[in-house]
DNA sequence: GTTCACTACAAAAGCGGTTTAGTAGAATTG
DNA sequence: CAATTCTACTAAACCGCTTTTGTAGTGAAC
């Protein structure tokens, strides 16, 4: 490319073979295919494409059209198709990262609803990054997506393809969201530790550039005013690092602990962060669920297997994934006019140990001692 | 579609508006820019690419053009590029599913790398069957993939586009294999619990299906021999399910207590059924390490979080996935003549709390009554 | 025995770029 | 001053497909 003079005097033709290395090696192409056949490309598109036109063909052409298809083994170029048709079947995905199994559920069930209906999609990481979050989407658009699904993130502005939204809360017009009813997760959260007897509630909020955040501590504060429970700024903690490990959740229980204020029930931001809570309070030398009962948000794969088993709201992830991809697909094929909307999803409460009534246990103290002494 | 004919008396200009709605809405294109800046659609490519023949245009036509191109924010159609210049700078991920943070990791790695190159990648995920391993393969070559990674997964056949696999142990020639030393793996823990004293040593053998089953409990077999510790059949079990839970390992324990064999350790397949194992033998009364060392493999984010925290093998699976991203790209740029390899990737040994000394702890069942009567 | 519809295709114009091969005019050279 | 080289571009082919439009030939209708 540097000489393009000095390549003048040598023949194309070697240089043809060895630079235009691309794609598939010798590949076959319609026109081929149809210079086999002796007929025309048309008439092989309309047949292979089983187009309108295609009425006019008759079945003795068209079978031996397809005969010679798959003995040429012929790949329709999907650039050239994609050219023509102004359809890529391609989707972007945007996503914060693909650390824990919240992401990757969602990705599962955008995925498999995708490929089931013909189409690919292809992801960017932001890492809430706020210029990657601006520049991803034109990413994604300029390769081609039709559509885009931003996960857990806050898109800035309009983009020019439809957008659908997983636990968006930017109430942006034009973005259909998927959210999960957080008033009433909120609702089965408390309603679950008041009929346990717990009186002092401890409560971790979100991550500020978390989406989820404002509206799941907002609803949960909400709720406990109404139903007269309250809520101590002192038991309130504030998740801060970017983390998807549960060493989120740990230094901000040893806050909370350092804060000696009565609490028998800690509601976690999340699953993770409950995790990395359960730790802080063991090490702590209270255990849970007898001294501390602990609650967990989404459900991961991990929380069922943790010790003790998490107590927590469950998302249906994968739902929501496919929800979101198939609400995208009517978009797209319904073109701009389609409505954006809200789409609400119910949580389930699925308890299992980390949550009991409080103050069940021997004096926690006497308890680490003793659990000291046998088990370690 | 269906009414061709009926469609005929309308005139098209409307149904263009309206049916043509795939990308973007009015976009502009290198020729209107052309037209605009009173140039041809050849210079304007040239400048806009910087392409040798841009040595020929002044400096001033030149930050004319970008200046046009800026304003009417021309973005150049991503299929005209690659239908004409035969790339996609997009790759195809072969995995078996998002499951864990296995997949999760590596797809970071991957993903990160092919984004710094200015690639995309688009993943494909097989579940194990075997027909679809067959066919996602071509499928994603025919969306254009220029080459394809294979994650975790054996392959059948040769494709048309350069391949690297990781942990792909086919050794299917013309596939670049990034393989974990498994030998070295197999020394690390059973150094390991030889230091630790113990003599009888359970083991966890993996899913037929999963590539690294064989390779990894090939070299442990292989380094016990060598180092003359004893395995007793009595004491291999056998993964069978088609999990990426904990749940994986449960059942195996339960299996292996059923047998009544001795063991002090047990070798889990990985991080997921080691933590699945821990919960089995705590069910049946034994506390780890006390009672029974576990050590586990992978090292998944869950594993430092586990209780106890997991002893484990470390695979660098970001670097595995950026490694395998590297050489695919290198194998594209080089043309088919690169020659495949298998790249090996040292393993290390993560020592947490799942392995201790044999015979530490009091009886397992005056453990286990005392737990009882104070914790729960 | 035209007109007409229908059958079975083919020609050609895009889609939006890249790239090769020119070319008009100015500057340089012999 | 004619020949040559540069400069600054343009024309046109091409990538491989879709789609619209056209058309030669045939059988039926009036």
């Amino acid at each position: 490319m540097e000489f393009g003079i000095l390549d003048l005097p040598m023949k194309k033709e070697p240089a043809k073979e060895t630079q235009r290395n691309g794609l598939q090696a010798r590949t076959v192409s319609l026109r081929m295919l149809a210079d086999f056949l002796k007929l025309s490309p048309a008439t092989v598109s309309v047949v292979m494409n089983d187009s309108a036109a295609a009425r006019a063909i008759p079945a003795h052409t068209k079978e031996r059209i397809q005969k010679a298809a798959r003995k040429l083994h012929y790949q329709p170029n999907f650039f050239a198709r994609s050219l023509s048709m102004k359809r890529s079947f391609m989707i972007g995905v945007l996503t914060p990262e693909l650390g824990d199994g919240y992401h990757t559920l969602v990705l599962s069930g955008i995925g498999d609803y995708l490929m089931s209906e013909g189409y690919f999609y292809f992801s960017a990481n932001h890492r809430h990054k706020s210029d990657l979050i601006d520049e991803y989407p034109r990413l994604l658009i300029s390769r081609g997506a039709e559509g885009i699904i931003a996960v857990d993130t806050l898109l800035a502005g309009r983009l020019s393809v439809p957008v659908v939204a997983i636990a968006g809360h930017g109430r942006i017009p034009g973005i259909t969201n998927v959210v999960l009813d957080h008033r009433r997760a909120a609702e089965l959260i408390l309603r679950h530790l008041r009929e346990l007897g717990h009186r002092h509630i401890a409560f971790m909020r979100g991550q500020p550039f978390s989406s989820d955040s404002d509206d799941r501590f907002g609803n949960l504060m909400s709720v406990a005013r109404e139903w007269g429970l309250e809520v101590s700024q002192e038991l309130i903690v504030q998740l801060e690092r970017d983390l998807t490990s549960p060493e989120l959740g740990y230094p901000v229980v040893q806050q909370l602990l350092n804060r000696r204020r009565k609490f028998t029930a800690l509601v976690a931001f999340n699953d993770m962060s409950a995790i990395g809570a359960i730790r802080a309070l063991r090490d702590a030398g209270l255990s849970v669920p007898q001294d501390v009962s602990v609650i967990g948000f989404d459900d991961i794969q991990a929380s069922s297997y943790s010790m003790p088993r998490l107590t927590t709201v469950r998302q249906p992830l994968w739902q929501m994934g496919e929800i979101a991809a198939k609400h995208l697909l009517q978009r797209i094929s319904n073109g701009i006019g389609c409505r954006a909307q809200t789409i609400s999803i119910a949580p389930e409460l699925v308890v299992r140990e980390s949550t009991s009534a409080p103050g069940v246990s021997t004096q926690s103290l006497t308890a680490k001692r003793l659990r000291k002494r046998i088990l370690l």
